[in-house]
DNA sequence: GGTGTCTTC
């Protein structure tokens, strides 16, 4: 039994809002209106809901719905909310979560008449939460799903000729703007989650500002933006959008106790550990905990110990039910967090920050935050994508506090010191500063974004970041220079029509020259989700034997490619899924995206041919593609990347781990422990020569320069 | 010699 980890007295405060001093107070010195106070009792209906997994629910009673819109505490401001949007070109919104704000304000710029003379769109950043909030919405109005209300996700588009108010994620919105950049369907487009500041809606900003602008200047229907947010930081947003007014509307989230540490923990595992012990051996066994860990084999490591040490736990000690949660493991097994452990039992879910905003779980009573995320960081100088693990954002910090308060009071335990908190970074840096921009810098030149270089971001990326995706653009062959200006090349137009990296566009648009298309579009539909193969540690015996007849000689690639066509052949159900250790949920995703994909390449006209049982084709063509990602065997039997000689090393999951070509391309480098090239194709030297003479000049060993 | 936080088009 670990020791105790004694917190000192706890502080109160009311989580989504930030720290308790400003909790549903205005800040000073800022242009404001202040909606609303507290919000009364009453039930939750129409509360945010983020059922991610969850199905959503049944729908309620019509006369039921109707009741539960009007005890929103939302509802009390609803005139005066109207009042001011109806005359604002953008304004910016908070509210807490509960409070409302992105089921009802749609209903009500639609009721209230404005916005009518099109759609009203609102973003998010997440597939289920449009799904959902467009199911939640056109119960309210008692309409079907699609006619009035609806949402466009991809794969999935439920409007029609009739929708008036359309949920649908950022990232389609911004293909959208591929296709018109002034957005003309839409009468009011309402960017919600926006503190989330994902790559997407941060992209979306300046392009929203931009239409907004030159609808205007055109003497078109005028663009109305919402800018929602959850967090009361908001001086960012309001100054970008030309000073928008701040309106704030309070929510209906339970009071949350805090526990910081009295002393710095150096082993955030163990504290977490003790933490839970010391919760579970106090707390009825009904609160259930959720913890924050940072990676998969750390979470998987930690369940384990939990269920040894449950085993010998004193009499009268509740049981405990440990459950694991991250993204690849099986959707089965991550449904498992929604059902109700059996009685006597505690529930304790150890999850990656999976839980912070994507899975909401009910029931939470606990949370513990080691106050560690496993999180990307990119160089642009060596193009390193480098992922590790560090301190959490205050504002991330919050959002997992948060999770403890949703249905009822709630605890948090926070294994760092106050003073340690304190020195946290403010929020967590943009997604857009810590991102490769390749593909963000072809969209935008798509658009016809007049200058791609000074574009108005909210929070500017560095400009090596910006030259360093017009760089991989420019190798791509999808820029030129014309007039002093840059602009896409056919080839650049064509590839930002796939909704894909610009290196896979490139592979696919290559593909007919080496008559493989049918075979790329599947490796790249492959390449292009999260891995389909499950590799759970404890079995790994097992799951090596059943891998081996799909191995290739010849890369990772075509191993893939083995395993898919195989899946097909079988008549790919689930249950080989499982027999054959891979993930079904990504594997049926595959073969979406290879629709898609397929869709996209008839369109253009593109002849689709199989190279029949020729690989050697696919990897010339992965090769005249990725040839800005080669790395070379050295004499000591290490690899250096072919273009800055920087060391890698072969992933241990590539089936090429225990082999030594001379030669490969990678689809990834990862710097984990180590640089890490991931997903290899063994290719010839002279292809790659022959792919970019230019570019290989002097810099290959094996080639004859 | 030994392993992938999370989204999305």
């Amino acid at each position: 039994m670990p020791e105790e980890a004694g917190f000192p007295p706890a502080k109160k405060f009311r989580p989504s809002a930030g720290p308790p001093s400003r909790a549903g107070s205005c800040p000073p010195g800022r242009r404001a209106v202040m909606l609303l106070a507290a919000g009364g009792g009453g039930g939750g209906g129409g509360r945010r809901q983020q059922p991610s997994l969850a199905q959503p629910s049944a729908s309620p009673y019509p006369e039921a719905v109707e009741q539960q819109r009007r005890n929103l505490p939302i509802f009390q401001a609803r005139g005066q909310l109207l009042a001011q949007l109806r005359n604002l070109d953008s304004a910016v919104l908070i509210g807490e979560t509960g409070s409302g704000k992105t089921t009802q304000i749609p209903q009500y710029l639609y009721e209230g008449g404005i916005g009518r003379q099109a759609i009203i769109a609102v973003t998010q950043p997440r597939r289920v939460a449009a799904i959902s909030l467009a199911t939640r919405v056109s119960d309210e109005k008692r309409t079907e799903l699609g006619k009035l209300v609806g949402y466009t996700v991809r794969f999935d588009d439920v409007t029609s000729d009739d929708t008036k108010i359309k949920f649908l994620t950022d990232g389609m919105l911004l293909r959208e703007a591929i296709l018109d950049s002034l957005l003309r369907k839409y009468s009011c487009i309402i960017l919600d989650e926006a503190h989330e500041r994902t790559i997407h809606t941060d992209v979306l900003f300046g392009v929203v500002k931009a239409a907004q602008k030159r609808r205007k200047e055109l003497g078109k229907l005028p663009l109305k933006v919402i800018v929602m947010s959850a967090t009361m930081d908001v001086d960012l947003f309001s100054q970008y959008f030309n000073g928008a007014p701040v309106l704030y509307l309070e929510g209906r989230q339970h009071p949350i106790q805090i526990f910081y540490t009295k002393q710095p923990q150096h082993d955030y595992l163990h504290a977490a550990l003790v933490s839970v012990f010391q919760i579970h051996q106090e707390a009825p066994s009904s609160h259930d905990i959720l913890v924050f860990l940072t990676g998969q084999e750390e979470i998987e490591a930690m369940s384990k110990t939990c269920r040894d040490i449950a085993k010998h736990l004193p009499d009268g000690c509740p049981s405990m039910l440990v459950l694991p949660l991250y993204a690849s493991l099986p959707y089965a097994q991550q449904l498992r967090v929604f059902q109700g452990a059996p009685k006597g039992y505690r529930k304790v879910i150890i999850s990656t920050n999976i839980a912070e905003t994507s899975i909401t779980i009910t029931g939470i009573k606990y949370v513990v935050d080691t106050g560690m995320v496993k999180a990307k960081k990119y160089n642009p100088d060596s193009g390193l994508e480098v992922l590790a693990v560090q301190r959490v954002s205050k504002t991330q910090a919050w959002q997992r506090t948060g999770r403890a308060g949703r249905e009822d009071s709630g605890i948090c335990y926070r294994l760092y010191t106050e003073d340690e908190f304190e020195k946290f970074e403010k929020m967590t840096v943009p997604e857009i500063q810590r991102c490769n921009l390749a593909s963000v810098m072809l969209q935008l030149l798509a658009m016809k974004v007049p200058n791609v270089l000074t574009f108005d971001f909210m929070s500017k990326p560095s400009p090596d970041h910006i030259q360093a995706a017009i760089a991989q653009l420019e190798l791509l062959g999808a820029l030129e220079h014309r007039d002093g200006q840059l602009t896409l090349t056919p080839m650049g137009r064509k590839m930002a029509a796939f909704p894909l990296e610009p290196k896979f566009a490139k592979t696919i648009l290559l593909s007919p020259k080496f008559h493989c298309t049918e075979e790329i579009l599947t490796i790249v539909a492959l390449l292009s989700v999260d891995s389909i193969l499950y590799n759970p540690p404890s079995r790994r015996d097992e799951v090596q034997s059943v891998r081996k007849k799909f191995v290739s000689s010849e890369g990772d690639h075509l191993t893939l490619l083995n395993v898919y066509r195989t899946f097909k052949n079988t008549g790919g159900n689930k249950e080989w899924c499982k027999e054959n250790f891979v993930n079904s949920k990504n594997m049926m995703l595959v073969a979406e995206v290879r629709a898609q994909l397929r869709d996209i390449c008839i369109k253009m006209s593109m002849p689709i041919l199989s190279s029949r049982g020729d690989t050697e084709n696919i990897r010339r063509c992965l090769a005249h593609s990725l040839f800005m990602s080669t790395a070379e065997l050295q004499p000591d039997g290490s690899y250096a990347t072919t273009d800055t000689h920087q060391p890698v090393a072969i992933h241990p999951s590539s089936v090429l781990f225990h082999c030594k070509p001379a030669c490969v391309v990678y689809t990834e480098l990862l710097f984990t422990n180590k640089c890490y090239m991931r997903d290899l194709c063994v290719v010839d030297a002279e292809w790659l020569y022959e792919a970019a003479p230019d570019f290989f000049r002097k810099k290959l060993r094996t080639a004859r320069n």
